[in-house]
DNA sequence: CGCCTATTTGAAAACCGTCAAAGTATGTGG
DNA sequence: CCACATACTTTGACGGTTTTCAAATAGGCG
């Protein structure tokens, strides 16, 4: 990839913005492009954290896996965001695995270098702690909506919060959905095919999209008060 | 309080480690001071946020409602930690309500005055972006521990996880093990009861002590595998 | 001592996961 | 174009875990 293309991406990313054709050359000098079959991991949980990625192309997942066995998705990522960057940040291995959806390119940036380049352009830094204070928030609303709500309820909500990020048309599996919600696949299938049977979602192999959106979030609110 | 104590306390904590003396008094010429009695809330979950706020004596919980009312305990934080600054860092309300344990003192810090400061300290910027990792870390840590483990494993894990925070003694009543591990005082009755007959913990009345960490370290992983 | 809160125990029911089996779309290779 | 493999979806039955509801006991503080 020519280094102005490269500079293009970077500038359209949110963390990136307040830099000038500058600081966007002098940052790109220090990143390398890799690319990625679809499924492929990137980096494994357990991992020594030597860089910080950006999303050229493509889309990627974060999973953590239980001694079970069992993967929790923790987040999707696309085109401009980062990730890997909890790591960097605190000199510890990689707390996740990153795994690719679909063909996907990514830019590393070596986790030095990018530290010292946060020390010389504060604005940057500000991003960085806005993009951190939202995935914490995040985090937080999902812990709690987790924890002692109904399988329903969490499923209404996973596809609420995807729904905001991406539109009304989800393209997950119902495992996917399942794993980002802390349950089984059966379960999922089970609830998914109420919500279809009232109209509330559609689906189609791999793909939901919700038709009404009021009556999810009402569900998702909790038991019908009768 | 007079200002070289404040600003003493400013010193110590980990965010601010980085400032000379004349920062901080500089910092500290931003802060106001406000009491608390126990149990009060210093805000709620929707405020809007306009300080940030960091602990100079005393400990205080966070915590997020569901929409039946049941609370859920995302942190506690103690002397020298910051809170508040999720909301801070992203110009919305308050994600969660703060309310204190004991008697607390805090500092508050205005929040336009407070990204002012830290465009013009990266260092302290880098803290932040620190702490908001190490907190982002865990919140996903707990995500994946919460969902898809029996109730027995969470109670563990949040046992240990604040252990390792403020050492075997904790301070904690069942109920609020059980807001913090998302299940039902009654739940976590039992299962302190089984564990106090094994003798991993010991427990009196508002505290909980862990006699055998090893041990409870094994139940936090999983069924014993036959 | 009496009140308030924390702790304890029991029984029944709800919820969900697990296991098993089968149906259905999608793509591949012959 | 068809047969087949693969992955996704669906359904049913069963059992275990956890919540819920109710009631009783005990510790600490004024």
């Amino acid at each position: 990839m020519a280094d102005t293309a490269r500079e293009e991406v970077l500038k359209q990313s949110l963390i990136f913005s307040s830099l000038n054709d500058r600081e966007l050359a002098e940052l790109s000098r220090l990143t390398i492009e890799r690319h990625f079959r679809p499924e492929e991991f990137i980096f494994w949980e357990g991992d020594p954290a030597d860089y910080f990625y950006i999303i050229i192309e493509g889309r990627i997942k974060v999973i953590k896996y239980s001694s079970s066995g069992k993967g929790f998705i923790i987040a999707f990522f696309g085109i401009g965001e980062m990730f890997g960057e909890v790591a960097v940040f605190e000199d510890r291995p990689y707390p996740a695995s990153a795994q690719t959806v679909v063909d996907t390119r990514i830019l590393g940036i070596k986790k030095e270098h990018f530290l010292s380049f946060l020390g010389n352009h504060p604005p940057v830094a500000l991003s960085i702690i806005s993009v951190l204070g939202g995935r914490l928030r995040d985090a937080q609303r999902r812990l709690k909506d987790m924890v002692g709500e109904r399988v329903e309820q969490r499923l209404a909500r996973t596809m609420l919060m995807l729904a905001l990020k991406m539109g009304p048309t989800l393209p997950f599996t119902r495992q996917e959905l399942a794993d980002m919600s802390g349950t089984t696949t059966e379960s999922a299938i089970r609830v998914t095919s109420r919500l279809k049977e009232r109209g509330i979602i559609k689906t189609v192999r791999g793909k939901i999209t919700i038709l009404d959106e009021t009556k999810l979030t009402l569900l998702s609110e909790g038991p019908p008060q009768i």
